[in-house]
DNA sequence: ACTGTGGTGAGAATCGTTCTCATGTTGCCC
DNA sequence: GGGCAACATGAGAACGATTCTCACCACAGT
């Protein structure tokens, strides 16, 4: 049970993930990469892009974190419950609520099932301008 | 009323956006840019890669093409039915079913109004493995 | 045919993201 | 407390999708 132990950590506590964790924690919208690496600079903190990036994929990989696509295609990211759920977004500000729909969960699976498709996912995100912007 | 005029067709119907559209004609899943770009190719035609993101883009905007993100970020398009709707999409073949969901669309509606948020819009893609991959 | 407004294409430019690889850190066994 | 192997980091190069530039071409209406 040594060479064949799936659980190892591999992942470790660096000033550099710690750094990527705390910038999280001071936002709750969807940022990009580039911004939450500003952001780190901004707090005093030197980390490479390269490490933003890769602590992001590590903390989207293990749940912490979400990751979703803008309309150009750009990765944005912020920090999340553990729970399954989806998001509320302004287009204008960016303001962000998390949402549960446990009949649109329900829902995706059904028409899968009903179409012998396996091994579902599915992505949802609301757009709207909150009651700030109108 | 000549000036003001929003009716303006600007599309011309040129060599190569016929290519384009005979393009879309040839399968139902969803294709990058540059695999639609080969197509064409393979066709005997010779359009400019950019004329394909241009075509395709303006396809879109006239909502005769549905265009979504992959899980990389990457633009994938196909030509579509006229009425709101959603794709189950294989992940492995990419084969693609469109689906409907009246009770999403009221329920993404009834979400944004409880917090508020107008001008409401949504993306939901399904993915899973159709029985022709399991 | 003539002309002006779009449309096109080759390649350069952008820009987000990932890779490379030499160097720095960490966990851990002695 | 030292030593080592495995993992982590960073600077910059590399990559890849998309967009831009700009000189040239084609369509539509006279």
């Amino acid at each position: 049970m040594t060479s064949t132990d799936p659980q190892r950590p591999a992942v470790r506590p660096t000033r550099q993930r710690r750094a990527v964790a705390s910038a999280l924690a001071g936002f709750d919208d969807f940022r990009s990469a580039q911004e939450i690496h500003d952001l780190i600079s901004q707090q005093g903190e030197s980390v490479g892009l390269a490490t933003v990036y890769r602590t992001l994929a590590a903390l989207a990989e293990a749940g912490e974190v979400d990751m979703l696509r803008n309309e150009d295609g750009e990765a944005i990211w912020r920090s999340c419950s553990d729970t399954h759920h989806h998001h509320l977004v302004c287009r204008s500000c960016g303001a962000t609520i998390e949402v549960e729909g446990p009949a649109v969960e329900r829902w995706t699976n059904a028409i899968a099932a009903e179409h012998g498709y396996a091994d579902i996912s599915h992505t949802l995100e609301i757009f709207g301008t909150c009651p700030e912007c109108r």
